[in-house]
DNA sequence: AGCGTAATACTCGTCTACGAGTAATCGGCG
DNA sequence: CGCCGATTACTCGTAGACGAGTATTACGCT
């Protein structure tokens, strides 16, 4: 699953798509990606579109059909999709309807580091995520609901599917927002001392070690004080370290938020 | 709003916030995030993790601390956060948090192709989507119960926002795979119509050349005045192959399925 | 004691993404 | 009828992402 594609960017897809229904030159594509509303999920770059129709062609999945000037427009280079390219959009389409793929969505990212954040502020963001979250479902709706007037579903799936997914995003937000405001969430007591004294609390103190040993991984917190040698040494190593925890809690004194 | 980072990779993220712990090197930090499970949703890339570290001390975000060989281990460079860096993952964070993103899910972009395969092959790939969905979903809580007994759900929030998301993704595609198998779906008829005889249905062919005349794409750029949104019924070329191209019949005379 | 395997800790080179720039052309206006 | 700004169509350089490889050390097993 998940193959490594000749040409992975899925700008390809879509130049492929366009290809599909007729040949076209590489500025073309971008003009029929932007008329369809596509750069709004992602703006056309341009190094890329034609690094990937360089790169389509290269591996044999459209081809050059005409080059040189037409009418009085400059000189251009007209494409169309081969049969190979048109297996490719095929089966890499298959791949992606029928293999979910864990992604790596910036929220997440940023909620794993919520905690360097006082909770409090915390509170107030995401408090503005869902503020912002609301007005762009608004908007999207509206906007699906203009165009299921004129257009038969089949043609907005995709933009009903991230209406969902994103309507389950604001109410999990909201969710969190009044866990955090009721303080119901476990641990927040103990992450807004951290904040307020500086210093671990005692619950948390043995969390930061983990996977730190070598050969670590979770599985080893039980095995700790039987490690024959080596990893022990290299554990005290660390308690010596000129500047190690020392520094660390000065700069935290001084740090600015 | 969306920033542009000295050093974009959002595995310099995790990097800094593995380093406001303590000084680590980074093969320690790499294995402090295997062992926090942050290679579950973002598999280490080696090459990235030195990539990035090194553009961090650049960009004077982290510093080394000391290098050479302690123990019997080979030489290694230990790094610790500096202010502007502790600067850095705060606001970064800020914004992650408080900014929703558009992205663009793989999925996502599979759906607005969706067209280019048979109905029937589309409702068995949503099957093995979902099947494999609900396999990854109940793994993924299974493994959030785990850890809730040993660590504070503030820690798990990024999984439990995982696992929301992924729930409406598997709702939504349940809901659409039973209006595919019910035939409730506008506009189902035509598709299968479509891929049976290879004729655009009537009731889509003015839908087909929208945004693709010369010039054209740009052109309608006054009807978008208003919203900045394109106009999705541009959508509907999607599929509607015009039968005018010599290149183009040609080789769907040699077309599989 | 010696061998094989696993883990450690990187390095290097390729391949890709992307944006800032550029040159040609068009269309409108005075 | 010639100039100006917008549009068209692309090029190129740089920075980044990434994986395959490498060398060293530890450890179990016989």
């Amino acid at each position: 699953m998940a193959k490594r594609r000749r040409v992975g960017n899925l700008l390809a897809l879509a130049v492929l798509a366009a290809l599909v229904e007729r040949p076209r030159h590489p500025y073309e594509i971008a003009a029929v990606l932007r008329a369809r509303g596509k750069d709004q999920d992602m703006p056309i770059k341009w190094g890329s579109l034609y690094t990937v129709v360089a790169n389509l062609e290269r591996h044999g999945l459209v081809a050059a059909v005409e080059s040189g000037r037409q009418g009085r427009r400059p000189e251009r280079t007209v494409y169309r999709i081969t049969e190979a390219g048109r297996a490719e959009l095929v089966d890499w389409t298959r791949e992606l309807v029928a293999v979910p793929e864990r992604e790596q969505p910036r929220f997440e990212a940023g909620l794993s580091v919520l905690g360097v954040l006082r909770p409090d502020e915390a509170l107030e963001l995401l408090r503005q995520r869902l503020d912002r979250l609301e007005a762009q479902l608004a908007a999207q709706r509206a906007a699906l609901a203009g165009h299921a007037r004129e257009v038969p579903r089949i043609f907005l799936i995709e933009a009903e599917y991230d209406l969902a997914v994103r309507e389950a995003e604001a109410t999990w937000v909201r969710g969190l927002l009044d866990e955090l405001t009721t303080g119901a969430l476990p641990g927040l007591a103990e992450w807004r001392a951290w904040h307020e004294t500086g210093a671990v609390p005692p619950e948390w103190a043995d969390l930061a070690d983990r996977g730190t040993e070598p050969h670590g991984g979770l599985a080893d917190l039980a095995d700790r004080g039987t490690e024959p040698h080596g990893d022990l040494a290299d554990l005290a190593d660390r308690g010596t370290e000129p500047h190690g925890d020392l520094a660390d809690l000065a700069e935290r004194g001084t740090e600015p938020h």
